[in-house]
Formats: C-alpha cells, structure tokens, sequence
DNA sequence: CTGTATCCACATTGATACTG
DNA sequence: CAGTATCAATGTGGATACAG
C-alpha cells in the first residue's frame, strides 16, 4: 500500500519523469543528433546505428508526444518525414548538456574511483 | 558488426554512463535524500519506501564503487552504517538539479502537449 | 541491523516479416 | 521510404529466506 503510494508519487515527480527519460536508451543521442539540425528518418537510422527502427520511432514517438520534438512528412509518394526539436526539446538538449559537461569532466574521476574501488584490498 | 560497435561506443561515452545511471530508478532519489545529509541504511529504506533492501543495496554500491557516495560502518555488535554523498558525488547531484529544475519549470508545457496529442485529431 | 542469495514475474528490446 | 505487428530472448527488479 504504502509503496504503491510511494510509487505513483515518484512516478509524477516532474524530476524523476525527465530523468527516466534521458535515461531512455536512445533519447540523450537522439536528442544531441537532433540539436545539430533537422534530420530525416533514415538518416537518423544510419547515424545512429545501434537502434532498431523499431526502437528509432517508439521513441521518436514519445518524445513527439511530450512536444519535445516534431515530425513534419513532406509527403510525396516516396515518403519522406523529417524531425526536428521543438523550442520546448532544444531547451531539455541545454540542460542535458549541463549533466554532460559535468561527465566529461569528471569521467576520469569516476574511472579512478572504479579502479581503485575492485582492484585494491 | 557495426552495431556492436557502435553499441561499444556508446557505452564509453561519458556523457551516456552518467546520463545512464541517474535514469536507474534510485540513484536520482538516493542522490536527492543524501544530498541533505548522511544517512543510515536503515533511513534510506524507511524514507525510500519504494525501494527493496537488494535494490537499495545494489544502487549504493554502484554509486559507492563510481565514487559518487561513501560508505562508514560505525561498526558495533548492532551494525550501523552510514552513507554520505563525496565531493564528487554532490558535483554530481547539482547537475542533476539543474535538469529538476528544468523538468519543474517545463511539466506544464510537456503535459500540456502530451493532452494535446492524445486527445485531438 | 545490514547485506546476500535464490527464484520468479514482468517489462524491454531486437529480429523478422509485413502494410501504406 | 516510413512505420507497424508479432514473437522470442534477455535483463531488471521484487519477494523471500538466510547469513554476518
């Protein structure tokens, strides 16, 4: 009971939404491909050549959803669908790119701490 | 081929470990509850209601072995143990906030849109 | 009190094949 | 080209019981 409580709550805490979606396998790199220009749905398929397209539009498709970013079909017969960030997306980009900076800085830190922390005792 | 490649590639990247780990489950809660001062692992569990003593046990040690949290046994016949954030660790929780900050400055607008895409058309 | 090990259910994800 | 549906494998997380 109380943890199911406990649960919903976490789960509609504003924080812990947009963390569990960074979190999201593929959102931070579509995010930062995405931050560089407008990209059509096979060219993000090639870049980002660890995603199943499966996968590529499951989670385009929430971050469609959440408005974060936006899919224009420049509809002919040979489709073509390009997405873009929204305002709203390019300003999650930014503040991901502050958690990034921190990572780069301080990655050998973490590395160090890991080496130290199996090797030793 | 590629794809394990690139799946390698992602792995190593800074930014993608640590955006990574704070999408775990815990590690956000536990890094919010530290960040207010150390805390017994018996006051974790009670406050993170939600969370499994194996879960609680396994995010820490994770977070202990990155060096992002520390880990004091004022060891008697009744265990007691003591988790605090170091240094790198509330480095860590301050990037973290900035994205928080963004999410509750920017609920509204995702759930706006998210109404918005589910409801009409 | 704290941490570990085992077992199991569920969610996630990728391969494949198929529709506009 | 873009997207969807189905299925099977895998990993993750939780309950429980146990050990230091």
């Amino acid at each position: 009971m109380t943890r199911e409580a406990y649960l919903t709550a976490v789960a509609a805490c504003p924080g812990h939404r947009v963390l569990d979606r960074l979190g999201d396998k593929w959102v931070s790199l579509i995010l930062k491909e995405l931050a560089d220009g407008p990209r059509r749905s096979g060219e993000l398929h090639r870049r980002l050549a660890g995603a199943s397209r499966k996968m590529l539009t499951q989670t385009l498709r929430g971050l469609e959803r959440d408005g974060l970013v936006a899919r224009a079909t420049t509809g002919g017969a040979p489709s073509r669908v390009e997405y873009r960030l929204t305002p709203l997306g390019a300003g999650l980009a930014d503040a991901m790119a502050v958690v990034v900076a921190w990572a780069e800085a301080h990655v050998a830190d973490i590395d160090e701490a890991r080496a130290s922390f199996d090797g030793n005792c």
